[in-house]
DNA sequence: ATGGGAATGAAAACGGTTGTCGTTTGCGTG
DNA sequence: CACGCAAACGACAACCGTTTTCATTCCCAT
């Protein structure tokens, strides 16, 4: 792994929330890291390919990312402050193949993601 | 309702499918219709406000829409034809609540959506 | 008919992402 | 310790879906 890809993956590792690529690249910038915004993409794409972080699109269409652990999991996130934290979700597993399975669908994956207000950022409203 | 975003709506009622804006707009136009793109992106806005149709992001972070029924639903999606089964999920309902509730979230809403190939696309392979 | 506000759409602006391409870096080899 | 080569890098431009702008058109109550 380059240092840059280091760095990027680094700097995801630091926080357990959702950030963008423009986001990560400001503060590796803002640390002190001469690392272009073209190479951040690049190392996102990597890192995404080997399953080392998440990708999730916002509503807007911005794609984020998080460092996460590996082997299927889902996400309740803060929509705040962005912070997440991983669920499982083996109710859902079965729910989701089930549902496939009633109506002939076959080679089935699934998206689950959970929005909310976390304790820290609704109590200091 | 103005006659374009009639168009719009009839036009997402042909089928139970995701469809881009590109991809309605150019269907109206080849069924004869006059209208520009910059209307159909309005209407599917209105469309979606009034809470007419649902909207999902592709991959590519894309905007897809597609005529549903009204109240709580998740989707069970073709990733090839796009076709969609509108599907409830009680099971999944309650267990995005306890686990929102386990990490002291509120406020909570939830997105699920189930990929796969239908009958007929695995079919006809 | 007529005035005015809403709807329309062509074109330009926008913003995130990806491609291009010349330069730099890292590293094994002679 | 050079040397050379391939991979990594990054400034910049291109892309593409979406939104904004603004001049024009449409609709409708008066």
């Amino acid at each position: 792994m380059s240092r840059q890809r280091a760095a990027v993956a680094a700097e995801l590792a630091r926080e357990d929330a959702f950030r963008s690529a423009q986001d990560i690249h400001a503060s590796l910038r803002t640390g002190g890291h001469r690392i272009g915004l073209t190479t951040v993409y690049r190392a996102l794409q990597g890192l995404v390919e080997s399953a080392e972080i998440d990708v999730l699109r916002t509503d807007d269409g911005e794609a984020t990312y998080r460092a996460c652990s590996a082997g299927h999991h889902h996400h309740l996130v803060c929509r705040r402050c962005g912070v997440t934290v991983e669920v499982a979700g083996r109710a859902v597993e079965s729910w989701a193949e089930r549902v496939a399975q009633a109506h002939n669908f076959v080679d089935v994956e699934h998206t689950v993601e959970v929005f909310g207000t976390c304790r820290t950022c609704a109590s200091g409203d």
